[in-house]
DNA sequence: TTGTTAATTAACTAACTCGCTAAATACGAC
DNA sequence: GTCGTATTTAGCGAGTTAGTTAATTAACAA
């Protein structure tokens, strides 16, 4: 919605690490240890980037006895595909199928954000 | 297709003044001048901004006179675009549909990455 | 040559990011 | 309480970013 919020997902998926994270919470809900476990870096390291993708609203942490489940979020991703969009048609070849994406794309809500992008 | 080039496309994008710019170019070209007007900053912090976004392969500069036209370039906007597809499911309600959006997008050529998203 | 406009580079500051290690907190088990 | 595991916080250092003003380069015009 606002730039604030898009300016904070970008630079939170900046980070091949955290991408790496939330590609690892597609596959559904994990701890931190389990999170950090591919990656030669410390736990705090780890810690530090979960904390940059909760504030930027692109995982939720639960709280299971001491462990902090994270799971994935994908609204702020909605609105990088939203924004992303509007310059399909400088790749894409067909006019007429972006058309028909868009459209389809605001059948559901008209939640897409045009102002200031 | 690098991971590289994702991690230098989000942090270009990760930028609200950055963004404008490439809304702006989406328009048409421009030079740095035109680029630089609706914004309350000088120069110097346009012309930093716009070799970013060269860096990145959002732009791309001509030469005529003393003029350094930019226009858009849109490949890196497309790497975004399929990188964050894969996670359309989990806030779009239709699966199906993806899957179809998915395979229309693979036919031109085989030019998604998927590894270490 | 001199002047004007367009754009970049240089040098600097303030703020932020990302990694580390060490210490602290939170919870469950004993 | 004490122990062990999970996670976060504190503090540090190196590197990067985004802005500034002043100086410089590039191209055209007279």
């Amino acid at each position: 919605m606002m730039d604030d919020r898009l300016d904070a997902t970008f630079a939170s998926l900046a980070d091949p690490t955290r991408r790496a994270i939330l590609a690892r919470l597609a596959q559904g809900e994990a701890t931190v240890n389990e999170l950090a476990e591919p990656f030669a870096m410390s736990l705090p390291a780890i810690s530090r980037h979960l904390k940059v993708l909760e504030r930027a609203g692109l995982i939720s942490r639960g709280r299971e006895a001491q462990w902090r489940p994270c799971r994935l979020e994908a609204a702020p991703l909605k609105d990088i595909a939203n924004w992303v969009d509007h310059y399909r048609r400088f790749w894409d070849a067909s006019f007429d199928r972006m058309a028909d994406y868009l459209k389809e794309l605001q059948t559901p809500k008209g939640d897409q954000d045009d102002r200031k992008n």
